[in-house]
DNA sequence: AATTTATTCGAAACCGGTTCCATTATATCG
DNA sequence: CGATATAATGGAACCGGTTTCGAATAAATT
């Protein structure tokens, strides 16, 4: 079925109901015809032929790092259910952690004449701006920020705030803070800094830093050196996944969570709510920050006003892996 | 940059631009001459126009019952994998589980005329054959089996012979299984039935069946329930993600896993492996799966002979949470 | 040298929509 | 009542590719 078919049924031009299909004036007695015709032969345009045109789809890229993460997917989740109520289409590109596969994406979808580019970040370099300044698309970073883009993303000083400030409140003193590399602006460094913060209000306060990456068997490696070096309290990790490699490391070391030593994560992620013990951490609304960036996406594309930066907020989810020392 | 464009630039016929670029005969001097134009200007042909007129395309449009699933993410990151080596690319609909919206999404992928439909399925119902008797596009199941559709299954049944065997090897008698609903036929039916074969060599065992949903809480709650009426040594769930449920609540209620009670799963989840006790499972590889089907769909897309049914495997996979009781 | 065959190339039609423009019918207004 | 604005419609061009077909040229055959 194409739109001159539908024409011919109804009796008029096919620019006729292009323009019934488009909302231009048509009369009424048109109308129902090619409305009746439109609905006996279940007639559905061609994208191709329209996006050809039009020089522009209604398709919004993601690019993600990786899909087996929950973040990655809740963010997913929450982008696509406010594309569709908006007649937008998700295209998920996944780069498996790999930044130049990143910026072919990026060029990628541009080609491919999407409205909009969302990225959910973990690092962004030189050549992503570039790439953002060449294809005339509006992107838009997740969970990092820049000034040369718009932005979404998480309080993660205020999360390191959050924790830092629950860690004294529970009268931990000597603390080991397990982050990641200062590369990740947002989860190497913010996280880091807001708890640096909180904590040094608190003068006698003993904090060790260790790194490790963001695998979870690379955490549980780590484990005996942080307690060798520092034999700390609590262990501060700078993501859930982190947290839960240390916490199978202290139980197979048969230390009893949270009496002998505490932990804590950040993320929210689901499963350390089905663990036991659960773990104390910060939850990130990762679902609500994907509606967020849907809806900004598509102010972005229908061209009204946009604040370059938003931010998502966090909740402190109090759990079983932190003891009171006080 | 137009195809019309580069063949002015290059002196020639956009037709014999188009040929070469379709790898049509084209003299050496010309070829030559164009090569450097297009690689001068960086053109890059119009998926659309393209598209238009030959009326398909090289998406494979992959459905899914929802994104933030160890399964999914796996499945998917295989298929996406291996499509793109084959120059095809995933277009990735999600369906929150509802069945309704898996049915529109086969229409609206044909619509788009992709090339291909692989459906990650729990059911298939009468509406799903309907779709796929209607839309003129290749479609494979992958996770369950039909008579009417190409399927990739993985091998279920074995998984529960495997499981079944490992229970009556480590002397378990009194046993639990906790299984999930009939209309999944995979994990509903295949697994019980492959375990029930294996059990019901033991003669003098005792096994007591029950059901719950997918989710990790009802499997919580479940609990209870189970130690009440039946008091087994061991549970055997029909998902990982059950035996997560089923873990949380034994350590609550202060069991000592698996010292006390024995607990299995089914998937090979990556959490199953990160928390202690880790947890006793029969893998199934679902990247592998992944890749499977996307090489049987390609196959399918090129006419090439294909076998209804493909099997993938699965691994009994020996980790903490079983007791040896002989 | 004449004829056949294979290669290479350009003109034009086509894919299925949208949009501009001209035309006609109807409504508004002084 | 004639003039002018407004709504409704059809025709044709256009978006950027692919493909068919016939012509021209080059190479091979007799």
């Amino acid at each position: 079925m194409t739109i001159g078919e539908i024409a011919k049924l109804a009796g008029v031009a096919k620019s006729t109901v292009s323009r019934f299909l488009n909302g231009g004036s048509v009369g009424k007695e048109t109308r129902l015809k090619i409305e009746r015709v439109i609905s006996e032969t279940g007639y559905v345009p061609n994208t191709f032929a329209r996006s050809l045109k039009a020089k522009k789809t209604n398709i919004i890229g993601t690019i993600v790092p990786r899909l087996n993460s929950y973040a990655t997917a809740e963010t997913l989740i929450g982008i696509d259910e406010r594309l569709r109520e908006e007649n937008y289409q998700l295209l998920i590109s996944n780069t498996s952690q790999d930044l130049e596969r990143e910026i072919e994406s990026i060029y990628n979808l541009a080609n491919q004449k999407i409205a909009g580019i969302i990225l959910l970040a973990t690092q962004v370099t030189d050549q992503h701006l570039e790439a953002f300044e060449k294809v005339d698309v509006p992107v838009l970073l997740v969970g990092q920020e820049s000034e040369h883009c718009y932005s979404l993303i998480h309080n993660d000083e205020e999360a390191g705030i959050l924790l830092g400030k629950y860690v004294l409140a529970n009268g931990h003193k000597k603390i080991a803070y397990l982050g990641v590399t200062e590369k990740d602006i947002a989860v190497g460094v913010k996280r880091k800094r807001g708890f640096q913060q909180a904590i040094k209000e608190e003068s006698n306060s003993d904090m060790m830093y260790f790194e490790t990456s963001f695998s979870v068997k690379d955490a549980t490696e780590k484990f005996s050196e942080i307690m060798d070096h520092h034999a700390p309290t609590i262990i501060v990790c700078a993501t859930d996944n982190i947290a839960l490699g240390i916490l199978k490391a202290a139980q197979i070391r048969g230390l009893s969570i949270p009496s002998d030593l505490s932990i804590t994560g950040y993320g929210g992620y689901e499963v350390t709510e089905i663990i036991h013990p659960s773990i104390t951490t910060v939850k990130f609304f990762y679902k609500d920050a994907g509606e967020l960036a849907a809806e900004k996406m598509i102010r972005l594309i229908n061209g009204e006003s946009v604040e370059k930066l938003t931010v998502s907020h966090v909740k402190m989810v109090e759990r079983e892996s932190v003891d009171n020392r006080m």
